[in-house]
RNA sequence: GGGGGCUUAGCUCAGCUGGUUCAGAGCAUCUGCCUUACAAGCAGAGGGUCACUGGUUCGAACCCAGUAGCCCCCA
């Protein structure tokens, strides 16, 4: 059933005074969605595409999300309205590691171990979670009203999608850019899985710095001059000390020189190690020795693999001391930590304990502090990929995809540059498993099917035994999958769909929307994507958003209480009101700075408009030919006047839009409401009371209100949906959301320098202390009568003005001021405080006389004169003239009060 | 340690290729108004040595160099 959006509004609105969002927010999300406007598929229009950032698929609704999301439903919203066929992709991502994480703690709450059941029941459980929990966000992204193509909804870890995951691995792989091989990676010793680079978070830490006694072996004190037991070595990691294979100096360090190739002791451990000397080391740090432990360091890993060192891992993958290290076995690397510098500290081995601050690596997801770790994984070779497309780097640095602040493009091409090797393999469940299938004596190949499997081993003539090849039991990274999300979600990687009908309409993308915090992760890996397997980018624009912060400028988090519950503040004030508020302190790139004062102005903004369309509904309208000829001909004006600075607004607008300032347009569009709609516009064509409106009059100002709603309407949508309906008693062809966005344009300019006298009234009436509704007579002293003339209906109206006339004589006593270089004046006999009105006039002309001094001292500059632009020089000139005449008339007023 | 960026009104930010009467906006503040659309409002006002120092230029918030402070990213 359609809802029926009129009844309610009748029922609940009629006469309010204040604008309630909830009855009138949900009812056109309804609307919208039962008619479907958010849908799309291929035509002839222009397509205009964006595609959602996946949210993780167990994700609820957080600030950033709200945020994110509202601008990208302006743009699409925005791009509907232009008449392009605008699609926006919902869609959520299954996350790996982060749901695998938050399935295991629901299965321990349950009484299951994940090591207790096989990877199929997890498997279950994990889509089970998923089908209950997945996808709540996206219908909490309907409240923001959100203007996804529902129907075209994805899932990261779908057939389809997983199936693009398999094809895009092999295809990497036989181009050779795929490999399996042995290196130091990042070990999540919580998650139990390696990460990549990326999923790495330093964090700055206070450390103790432990200067350790490695002692002298017999031989070396023989053998060559020591002083000391032994040799000192700080550092922060003791428990890695049954690892240690040597210890390194720098081969120019005259403390240590004459014991290079000596050996030390071990301590704890009681291993003979050398001495070793490479330029690596950091003579300032520390003592000056290193203690090389090639399992657990990346820098001591590469000191081992050049001096050739036995690697010794002594922890075990939950990040206990494994048996290799022989000591302190099944105890916690933190807890092993105490105990060895306790034990060492018996022993008087340790010198001295110094507190350091130096960066720890964390587990982006479990928060768990990184190991590195040698393990053998599955890479992308980043330095290959780069040469073989270039374009990836290229097409950010010429801009051909822009990035919206522009200096992300540096930040992204140091990435570029630097980039290692992206580790893809996780030990986890959840997520596409590696198609890499190994026979009985660990031969691999890689393919889509155990099928395809054997014949490739029987190909290459290696031992196949079917049925006992095994799949690699890794899945890949989440970011594998998502890097794949524009071409994916268009089944561009699909070979049986209609032609790619779709893929070939939609790709690439117009615009996509993010935090700047995936830039690495996401937007780099997806234009990647693009140029690998399509040579094509994957979206023309970037808009990176800012981070939400609270007003103190501290991050949003659950531990500090600082966040928001969207939902709370959409039903407290409304979906348009949230969105403005978060719209408006959110120029892109910049974070913003959260504060509820801001969708209060949302609020206030959507009461405003909401107590226009009352007034406007509640005039008598009556035919043109019973209202006065002045009010005719002043409305007349009115309009042109307001055509003028709406169509200036709208320029404007599209020029903000163009450069991806959307506060900026939002504040255009608030300014013009409520200044020029509300403040002025309207005010010059509201009869006085009790009097009607005459028709042609109402029917403007109707257009007006029309069109501004058109204006705002991508940024509020529920609103001015509501107000456009009943503005046209619901007889509209079009929807708001489908109806035509404003376009650029010209008018005809009209003078409005009059209007600045009623400022100056209104100012004069306010400093005096004097009522507006005591009404004034005015003289105006000016060259141009005409240029008031056509005002003065307004000007009397809006100033409380009784009579104007011309050039007539200067009052005995009065106010007076400058319009321009235009003299006005109210007689005014009482009260007057005389010599106060002079100080003023005597001041504005100190100020003048210091202006024109300063624009006759850059005149008579010769130099100025010969190399400034002529339209500088003749705006000088023009200067020159003005303040010469204001000048002139301000001595003339001071002159004719003195008399 | 490497890279990027910032510093303009009480707050948050504009200020596009140096040149509108030596800087704009929103919010906040202050003053006066319950004026028949809106007090969630109306009218008006105040508030800035554009971080600092030097340079380039006829002319600098804007370009250059240095100094100080802050933020982000990477190792």
């Amino acid at each position: 059933m359609i809802c029926s959006p009129k009844l309610l509004l009748l029922h609940c609105m009629d006469l309010v005074k204040y604008y309630n969002p909830r009855i009138v927010e949900d009812k056109w999300y309804q609307y919208w969605m039962e008619n479907g406007y958010f849908d799309s598929v291929p035509d002839e229009r222009e397509p205009y595409t964006i595609v959602i950032p996946p949210p993780n698929v167990t994700g609820v609704l957080h600030m950033g999300h709200m945020l994110n999301n509202t601008i990208q439903d302006v743009l699409i919203r925005k791009a509907r309205m232009e008449g392009k066929n605008a699609c926006w992709v919902p869609g959520t991502d299954h996350a790996s590691i982060a749901t695998e994480a938050k399935v295991v703690k629901m299965l321990a709450e349950k009484g299951i171990k994940k090591t207790d059941i096989s990877r199929e029941e997890f498997l279950i459980h994990a889509w089970e979670w998923k089908t209950k929990y997945g996808g709540i966000i996206l219908d909490q992204l309907k409240k923001l009203g959100a203007s996804c193509d529902w129907k075209r909804t994805r899932f990261t870890m779908e057939d389809e999608l997983s199936k693009a995951v398999t094809t895009v691995f092999i295809k990497l792989y036989n181009d050779g850019l795929i490999y399996r091989g042995t290196r130091m990676v990042n070990w999540d010793p919580a998650g139990k899985t390696t990460l990549s680079d990326e999923e790495v978070i330093f964090k700055e830490t206070n450390s103790n710095l432990v200067y350790v006694v490695y002692p002298f072996t017999e031989e070396t004190k023989s053998s060559a001059a020591v002083t000391g037991k032994g040799l000192v070595v700080a550092t922060t990691r003791p428990e890695t000390i049954m690892g240690d294979v040597a210890v390194c100096v720098h081969p120019d360090d005259e403390r240590y020189k004459h014991l290079i190739g000596k050996t030390v002791m071990v301590p704890v451990v009681d291993r003979v190690v050398k001495i070793i000397a490479d330029t690596y080391i950091d003579m300032e740090f520390g003592t000056g020795c290193l203690k090389v432990t090639p399992a657990h360091d990346e820098n001591d890993y590469r000191i081992g693999e050049k001096h050739q060192l036995e690697i010794i891992d002594v922890l075990t993958d939950d990040g206990r001391i494994d048996a290799r290290a022989g000591v302190y076995v099944g105890m916690d690397r933190f807890a092993c930590r105490k105990q060895i510098i306790k034990d060492l500290e018996e022993k008087g081995l340790v010198e001295k304990i110094e507190q350091i601050r130096n960066t720890v690596g964390h587990s982006e997801r479990t928060d768990a502090v990184i190991e590195k770790k040698i393990s053998t994984q599955w890479f992308v070779n980043m330095q290959e990929f780069m040469r073989r497309y270039p374009q990836v780097l290229t097409s950010v640095m010429e801009e051909e995809i822009r990035f919206y602040p522009s200096k992300f493009k540096n930040i992204y091409r140091h990435w570029m540059e630097n980039v290692k090797d992206w580790n893809i393999s996780r030990q986890l469940w959840w997520g596409q498993r590696i198609p890499a299938w190994y026979n009985s004596t660990g031969e691999y190949v890689v393919s889509a099917t155990e099928l395809e499997a054997i014949e490739l081993f029987r190909k290459r003539g290696q031992t196949y035994d079917p049925g006992e090849l095994e799949q690699d039991p890794d899945v890949v990274d989440t970011w594998f999958s998502s890097w794949l999300w524009p071409i994916s979600v268009f089944d561009g990687f699909s070979d049986d769909k209609d032609d790619k009908k779709d893929y070939r309409y939609y790709y690439p993308t117009n615009d996509l929307v993010t935090g700047p915090d995936i830039i690495f992760f996401w937007v780099a890996r997806m234009i990647m994507a693009g140029y690998a397997f399509n040579g094509q980018k994957p979206f023309s624009n970037v808009y990176f958003t800012g981070i939400v912060r609270d007003k103190q400028r501290r991050k949003m988090s659950k531990s500090l209480g600082n966040s928001p519950d969207p939902l709370e503040l959409i039903d407290t004030y409304g979906a348009d009101s949230t969105r403005m508020g978060l719209l408006l302190s959110a120029p892109a790139g910049n974070d913003i700075l959260y504060d509820e004062a801001q969708v209060e102005q949302g609020r206030n903004f959507c009461n405003k408009i909401w107590n226009a369309y009352r007034l406007i509904e509640g005039w008598n309208v009556v035919p043109d030919e019973q209202a006065k000829p002045e009010v005719l001909t002043s409305a007349e004006l009115a309009h042109k006047w307001f055509e003028m600075k709406y169509q200036a607004a709208v320029n404007d607008i599209h020029e903000a839009f163009a450069d991806y300032r959307l506060s900026e347009a939002l504040m255009n569009t608030y300014k013009l409401i409520w200044d020029d709609f509300c403040s002025w516009y309207l005010e010059m064509l509201k009869p006085e009371f009790g009097e009607p409106i005459h028709k042609s009059a109402y029917e403007k100002v109707k257009t007006g209100f029309g069109n501004v709603l058109k204006l705002l309407h991508p940024f509020m949508p529920f609103i001015t949906e509501e107000l456009y309906h009943v503005l046209h008693n619901w007889n509209v062809s079009r929807p708001l959301i489908v109806s035509d966005y404003p376009k650029t344009g010209t008018t005809e300019p009209v003078n409005d320098a009059a209007l600045g006298i009623i400022s100056e009234i209104r100012n004069i009436r306010n400093s005096k202390g004097l009522s507006p509704k005591q009404a004034f007579d005015l003289i105006i002293m000016t060259k141009d009568e005409t240029a008031y003339r056509k005002w003065e209906f307004v000007i009397s109206k809006l100033a409380n003005i009784s009579s104007i006339t011309y050039n007539a004589s200067r009052p005995e006593k009065g106010f007076s001021g400058l319009i321009g270089t235009d003299e006005f004046h109210i007689p005014y006999a009482e009260q007057i405080d005389e010599a106060e009105e002079r100080k003023k006039m005597e001041e504005e002309l100190d100020y003048l006389k210091g202006f024109l001094k300063s624009v006759d001292a850059k005149l008579g500059n010769e130099r100025f004169v010969a190399n400034a632009r002529p339209d500088v020089i003749e705006k000088e000139r023009k200067k020159k003239a003005d303040a010469e005449e204001k000048i002139k008339k301000l001595l003339e007023a001071l002159g004719s009060q003195l008399s």
